[in-house]
Order: structure tokens, then sequence, then C-alpha cells
DNA sequence: AACTTAGTTTGTTGGTTCAACAGACAAAAT
DNA sequence: ATTTTGTCTGTTGAACCAACAAACTAAGTT
């Protein structure tokens, strides 16, 4: 294996000298402590292959730039002298996600361990707002997250504002976002303004990619490091879907991967937001279960509620072993599997990670969604493919945000502290 | 940018020292020769940002090596003493690529400068043999491809395989292959054993994945470096997909990605080979187009004609405006689009390409195929992709085998040459 | 026309810097 | 006494920097 990112076979990569050197082994001692858990210098030079006296030099600068700190002695092993313990200090920097929804806003902060510093989520009828209100409150929460970090002492690594919908990364200009009823719109520019041109990165990414990047963290972290591809499927009124691929977020030639809500799988039934009829989401999205589950006039159906209300609900009632609900759920689930198979066909992933409200339904929608992909997975055992429920819940895309700022953290830990 | 490939947000990367220092600036002169064509030593530090004495020793060294070579003088600036042009020595070093198909058993050996050393096909029905015998014949194309880059002194890379099914490229493993009636068979191993154990690497992959490697480098060359993601339809009796996401081939978890041909968009109709009906192949596989254009007794489903033949007898069809030709492939191109525009939406590639005899068949279906994309893709304009045929025709796979030999060089130059 | 001189660019050389490495060794435990 | 840790000292290797000789053009001079 090489150190290169040269290994892209058509591209050129990047002259290297003693400082990206440098940077590449400050940044594999800062991942391997974070991957793998306090340890001494001793092992952290066994495992990495670096040299003692190497990492010696390279633990002291990242203590020095707040990103280490010395724990406890080692008193595991049996013999000789024990170890300094070397862990993560999560304090000293944060990263910033915040979200725009169709029916909420929300933010989260997370220091560098993956802590939660802090997260909040308001009702916001944002689908029924104009734009620039929605933004002002956006940048109130995003405030109020910065604020928290600096009172914590912390750096602020950036800030990741989450979209549902289509976005160019590299200007943070929304293209589309048919849920929202939004359209061109340079949410970064805006945002910039209203938070006063802030010093901090600021970026803007697509809800079910950030959503997808956090559930890869989560899952490797529970499921172990052999994992480097995943699809997030996120129920909302639409469907989304992030794909993570050979550890890399897929994105796409302009950034505009990941629509798998409107695959024409379905018969001709409802038109969908898109004007089309059959996309995929008109069977699987939540609009699609409340119809099939619930009459015009069921109080499930009240405008008043809210998204989780009415899945309290549906809950309630398939708890309790109505018919119709299972029914219902029944359906959605092999729908979702139909769609699923697709993408399992085409990905391979290791996981298809039910996000979103398909979630908090994956008690009644994994075991039809199972089959269905075993059904209609060409390779065997359904490509070695698992169906996981994921544990963020609605708080997959601002913590994917926050985790993606911390990012650049861990792959140029010179980004921060005092040492130049 | 770093040197790393740390940038993968969950993975460890590799610890540095001054040896992968080198390796790496050694492979970024290499390739930058190999993309920017022949140009002086102080060019090439201007443009890398290495300092011009650095550029003198990575070059000496790759000279060493044979893998570049000083040129002529470079008389093309006005004023000063002229450069001495350095470029890509491509004789030093080949990568012989070979395919097992249905109908057909092909090799190639390219050299670095991608220049064809050698190429073969030959037709043999391979679905109605054993394995043995097949694999027999093949082992003799491989070893006349290794003769050939003997003869020229060259120096072998390795050996690369494809194949038209599930394989795992690890262990060079065949899973399943419908179209050939194979079934599991450690082919690497088969192999070897028919090439004397050699001491070149041998590997074995999906012939679609290949295909698309090579469809990359050559629209890279064409189209330039901006492009980065692609996806590749080979038409055969079946449909594969190759996919390029972010410059990296996609193999997915367990390297079965790309199975694209059996996703269930098509009305139930004739049954396909995996047991189901309305897979995508069904209405867009080569069988697809001869029952929509043709009689049971026509003289192009004449059995002993192959598939080259059968195809020269449609586009002879249509060219001279047959109108049931041209309305069946009007209809292919449609359903091209539908599946297409799927995966569009999914990938959102730079480019689709069309292999196999989709691009022989292009001129027809672009039209029709473009226009279910546009309809259909909910990024605006398609999500920016482009629609195109692919020069290479059948030797798409093996020439990807062969380049996919060489770019090991290119990432890593020192495993080629003399000096240690 | 032949010769000089200035100006420009190339590629090498010698010395410097920086980071990883190797080995020795003191410290801290059993 | 033995084992392990972490630091210290000196070495190695590769990139960098600045200076310079070489090779050429373009102009001016004899």
């Amino acid at each position: 294996m090489t150190l290169t990112d040269g290994r892209r076979p058509g591209s050129r990569g990047v002259a290297a000298d003693h400082v990206s050197l440098r940077r590449n082994n400050l940044s594999v001692v800062l991942r391997h402590v974070r991957d793998l858990g306090p340890r001494s210098r001793a092992r952290i030079a066994e495992e990495t292959g670096l040299n003692k006296a190497t990492v010696s030099s390279l633990v002291a600068e990242l203590v020095e730039r707040g990103l280490l700190r010395e724990g406890l002695a080692d008193s595991s092993r049996a013999l000789g002298r024990p170890g300094q313990l070397v862990e993560l200090d999560g304090t000293g920097v944060c990263g910033v996600g915040a979200e725009i929804n169709v029916d909420y806003l929300a933010v989260a902060a997370l220091d560098l361990a993956g802590d939660v510093v802090l997260e909040k989520r308001v009702p916001v009828d944002v689908a029924h707002l104009e734009p620039g209100p929605t933004l002002d409150r956006l940048a109130e929460l995003v405030q109020e997250a910065v604020t928290a970090v600096d009172v914590r002492h912390g750096q602020l690594a950036g800030v990741t504002l989450a979209v549902p919908g289509l976005v160019r990364v590299e200007t943070g200009e929304l293209k589309l976002a048919p849920n929202l009823g939004w359209g061109e719109l340079s949410i970064a520019q805006e945002m910039r303004m209203r938070l006063g041109e802030p010093t901090y990165p600021l970026h803007v990414d697509n809800e079910a990619n950030l959503a997808a990047l956090a559930a890869y963290a989560e899952l490797r972290r529970t499921e172990g490091e052999s994992m480097h591809d995943l699809v997030l499927l996120t129920g909302a009124v639409g469907v989304g879907g992030g794909v993570v691929a050979g550890g890399h977020l897929m994105r796409g030639g302009h950034g505009y991967s990941g629509e798998v809500g409107h695959m024409p799988v379905a018969p001709p039934g409802r038109t969908c937001g898109c004007g089309r009829t059959g996309c995929w989401e008109t069977v699987v999205g939540l609009t699609a279960l409340l119809h099939k589950a619930t009459d015009r006039d069921d109080p499930v159906r009240d405008p008043s509620l809210d998204v989780e209300q009415r899945l309290a609900g549906i809950i309630r009632r398939a708890e309790a072993g109505d018919a119709r609900t299972l029914s219902a759920l029944k359906d959605v689930g092999t729908w979702l599997g139909i769609g699923g198979a697709i993408l399992v066909n085409i990905l391979n992933p290791d996981v298809l990670v039910l996000g979103g409200y398909f979630a908090v339904l994956g008690p009644w929608l994994k075991e039809p969604l199972e089959k269905a992909i075993q059904d209609r997975v060409i390779a065997p055992d359904g490509g070695g493919c698992r169906v996981v429920r994921s544990e963020l819940g609605f708080a997959a895309a601002v913590r994917g945000g926050a985790q993606i700022s911390l990012d650049q953290v861990f792959v140029d830990p010179t980004r921060i502290g005092a040492a130049s």
C-alpha cells in the first residue's frame, strides 16, 4: 500500500514534501487513537509501524495542538514499565451541523470524540414559510451552537448545513428542494451574511448524504472496521438516499447523486411530487403509508399533528395488532425491498441502513424488506448485505454535518492548534 | 490537499516514511508525463510544484527504471536554453488482459503508453463448452500475449482476466456466471496451474468493471481531466454495468456491484435468465431487440450466425429505413433510457457510456435514450450527464484488464526496473 | 559577415533542513 | 534480574534552496 491517493487510476495526485509527510503521520496517529482507543506510545508504534521515537514526537505535537492528552498509566501488561496512555482529547475542537427539513430545523454540536455538546430540534413549518425567515431562524440556532462551543473553550472546526434537495457542494448553492418548495438559492451566501461573515468554514450538503456519513461513522464503531460500503434510505415525505462507497461519500459528477425516490418501479398510481406516476416515493413515502393504513377522516391524518405524532399513532395500532395497519406496513416493506434490491444490485453495500421514519417503523418493515432483497438480488445471499436500523433517528443529518467538519481535522491535524 | 488517502473519513491510512515519500513523487512525475505529454524537467517542476533539483533526481530514477526516456530538444520556446524533453517510455513494461465471454475469448497486451502490442479475439462457443477446455484455450491465448511481451523485451506488469459474472477480486474466485452457465470456480487457481505457476500477478475481475475502467481511461484522454464519474453499460445477451465514482472503480462491499440487468422496470413479459420477469435485460438485451425486430424464421436469427453478423444485418435494415427495425431500435433506446435514468439519478455520472452492442447501435439508440434521461432525471439538465458511445467495442474489457495491471506501475513505479 | 554582449531558460551541484529511523539508555514496573 | 516504556543522540534519506555552468536568442558592434 502506498500513502498517496494516487491509486485513483486517472488522477495525478499531489507532490509531497516533508510537511505533507509529517501531516500524514500526525493524521495516522490521531485516527489510530480515535479508532482503537487509548494506548501507550510504544503500542501505537508497534501497531502503526512507525518508530517509537517518531511516535513520541508526533504525540507531543498532537498534545501541543490539544488533540490528544496523556491519560493514566497502563497497568494492563504484567511485566515491565507501564506505559502512559495517550487518548483523544475531545474537548478542544468541535464541529457543528444544522438541518433544514420540511417540518423542523435542527442543530448539533459534536466534539472531536463524537460526544454531543448540544443537540436541538424545533418544529417549523418550513414548507409554508418563505426562505428568508427560515434562514433567519436557522442562523439563530447555529449561533446558539457556536456559542455553546465557545463556552467550552473549543475551537470550531466548521459548520455544515443539511438540506433535503439538490446542492452544489463547492459553492453552497441550492438548486432545487421540491419538498421545501424552494428553487435556486445560495444558502451558503445567505447564511454567511446572517452569521456575520464568520471565519470558520461553512458548507452546505445534501441531507441524505450527511445522514449516510453519520450512519457510516456509527456503524464502523459498532460493527467493525471492515465495513466500507453503505446505503442509507431516509424516509420522510419523500425518500432520500445516501451512498458511501469504498469509504468515500459518493456525490456523483455534479453532486446530484442519491436521488432514489423517483425510480419508476411502482404501478401507475398517485401522482408524485415530481409530476410523474410510478415513482418509488409514491409507494414507500410516509404519505403512501398513511393512505394505505387509514381512511380520509382518520384522526391520525389530522393536519395539526406533526410527523412524530402520526408515527406514534401508527405504531400504537401496529403493536395492538391492527390488521389494516400491519398489512400496510408489510406492503411498504415489500416495496421498500423492491427498490432496495435495485440499489443493492447496483451498489452491493455491506449494509442497508434505514433512517428517518423507516428506522422508527423498522421492526415491521425489516422482514418483508429482507425477503425482497434475498429474492431479487442476483449475488449469492443478497450480496452479503445486511439491513440495519439507524439509531440516530432524525438527528442523523445534523450529526453527519458536524462529523464532516471534524473529519477535516483528522485528515489534517495541523489545521488546529497553536503550533504553526 | 494532502498526499494521504486518509481523506477516506473512516479509514486509518498508512504510516509514511522517506521511501513512501519518494514513491509518491516518482508516481506524480510519471503520471504527469503520461497525462500531459512530453515536457522538460523545468516545466514538470513548475507544474507539479516540486523543486527543479528534485525533478531531475526523480526523472533520473525513472529513466534508470526504463519508464521514462529523454526525447528531443524542446525548441518551442523562443528564448533561452531549450529543454530536453522527457517522455513516457512505453516499450519497457506491458500489461495483459484476457476475456472469457459467451461466444468468444480475447486477449490484449498494452504497453505503458497504452499502445496495443497484441490484440486477438477468437470465436468460441463458451456457453456450450465445459470450463476446463475453455480455460485451456484461454491459457494458450494468454501465453501468446506473454510471449509477445517477452519478444519486445518488456517486463510484464501483470495479467487480468475478465469474466461476465460475479467475481471475488481478492481471491480470483468466480461465484456465478449465468450467461456462461458456470457456477463456483477458482479461475485464478485454474489459470495459474495452466500457465505454469507464473511469477507475474494474475487477477480476475468482472468484465463490465474492466470495460468501465478502459472507457474511463479513454474518455479522460479525449474529454479532459475533470471527468471523474462514469457509468458504462455493456450490451450483450445480458446487460452489464460498470461504475467509476470519484475516479475509483466501484466494486461494492463484496465485489458484486454493477448488476444492473435485473432491475425490475419492465412489464412482466418474457422470463429472464435469472428466473424472474420484468428484468431490464428482457427489454434491452440483444435477444429482446431481435425478438422485436424480427420474426421467428427471419434469417438474422439463424443460430449459426455470430453476434456481429446479426448486428450487421440489423444495421443494414436500419440504414435502409426498415420501419419495423427502426421502431424496435427506438423501443430499446427508450427502455435503455428508463433504466439509465435510474442509474443517473442514483449515481449522477458525468458520462453514460454505451459499450458492447449498445455502442454499435448507438446512432439509433442515443436519441430516445437521451430524451428518456432528460425527462426522468430529477437533477436539472439530466444532472449534466452526457451519453457517449465507446470506441473500444468488444475490446474494452481486455484493454481494461491490461490497463489495471499497468495502473499499478503508475501508482508505484518502484515495482519495476533494475534499481532496488 | 563575423564577433561580441546581454538576456533568458535549463538542468546540475553543494549545502541545508526536516522528519523518520536505529540503537543506546535511564526509568519504572514485576 | 528481567522486561517494557519512552527519551535522547546520531544517522539517513529526500526535498529544498541558491548559485552556476550550459545552451540558446537577439541585439548591437566591429
